[in-house]
DNA sequence: AAAAATATGTCAGCATTATTGACGTATTTT
DNA sequence: AAAATACGTCAATAATGCTGACATATTTTT
């Protein structure tokens, strides 16, 4: 068994690395049925998305993380660290690194919860919010040129395809937000869920 | 000054850290001209959107990064590992150690160049392919769902959309890839710059 | 009132994916 | 023959995520 085995290596398969498929030459595409070009220009898009506020972050030694971060405190001012966890969908001690940079920085600060003092409240200073608005211009900037490339009226749909890319559990989260052109928001009680 | 210095920070601020900005308690809003909703609806599909692959990756010991390969070289085998460099936008060392892995899991074969033997040129095998499909098949049917639940018009004004969110730069790029639904590779003269 | 649960913070270690810098090898160009 | 190019590799570092363990303050339950 042994033998045979050192054989086939040696003789027939020289070694491992050596049984190798053949190269396919022929390009994936939409004839399998499957959206190629959406998904690269996804990823292309978001890339580049990304990519303006970066460079205004790394002025600050922060990177996407704390614009995160500081994007839905700005958003929803008041919420708690368990609230933008959950948000987030990261764990506590990955926030934790950037929200104590934040908070020392001046960008956030935090209240104790006035019902529950266990709670920390979470808001942005004068320094936060210019610092979110900075990050967001260039980057609506662009969503703004993309739409008048693709025509004017395009807006809702484009926000609507979005939404409903997100997973349907997380599309509440998101009607949260305020002063979405799609829906008011009467009262700003984050108090259950 | 230094006595100075110390009782400010002892009387007057305490210390640094008690220098606070007061906390600002309204949202941040489409008021400041700029398009909240769609930056965060762009957060929350490209995450979930890349969390479809993520979990078969996850079985094979990969992350994204070899996602990302695996995507192009079946989109454009036989490019170059210098081709890819420049798709991806990362250096040779972040790029060697996912290929390296690709192709010692037989998802991925290099042949030398017919013309510069220096150059690798990429080619998925049956496995890699197997697996790019697999990866594309959940991503694909959340963007048919999406463009679904949108409208059934759209995919033409959602590709030019992620189109001109990307850099101009890189569009080029972008048309090299095949079998893209709004335009043949034919008068596809993607030559200039 | 004591015990349990909850919200938050923190320490330590690890994984993935990116970076920069330096250097080696094969091949092509000058 | 020398220089440039394409690729590979080693080493160190950074950002952002993870798990596990434990501390502290506060609220809820018993």
């Amino acid at each position: 068994m042994l033998t045979y085995f050192s054989i086939k290596l040696g003789t027939i398969m020289a070694d491992r690395k050596t049984v190798r498929g053949a190269p396919i030459k022929t390009p994936i595409g939409e004839q399998d049925g499957i959206d190629f070009s959406i998904i690269e220009l996804f990823f292309f898009a978001y890339r580049d998305f990304t990519s303006d506020p970066d460079e205004i972050l790394a002025d600050y030694g922060f990177g996407r993380a704390h614009h995160r971060v500081l994007h839905f405190v700005n958003r929803r001012p008041g919420l708690t660290v368990a609230e933008l966890l959950d948000v987030l969908k990261i764990t506590k001690q990955s926030l934790a690194r950037v929200l104590k940079q934040l908070i020392d920085t001046d960008h956030i600060v935090q209240l104790p919860g006035p019902r529950d003092r266990r709670q920390r409240e979470l808001y942005p200073t004068e320094k936060g919010r210019a610092l979110a608005l900075a990050l967001a211009r260039p980057q609506s900037r662009r969503i703004r040129t993309a739409l008048g490339d693709s025509g004017l009226g395009n807006r809702a749909s484009i926000e609507l395809f979005l939404k409903a890319m997100v997973n349907p559990e997380l599309r509440a989260q998101i009607d949260i937000l305020p002063a979405n052109p799609t829906q008011k928001l009467s009262g700003n009680d984050h108090g259950e869920h």
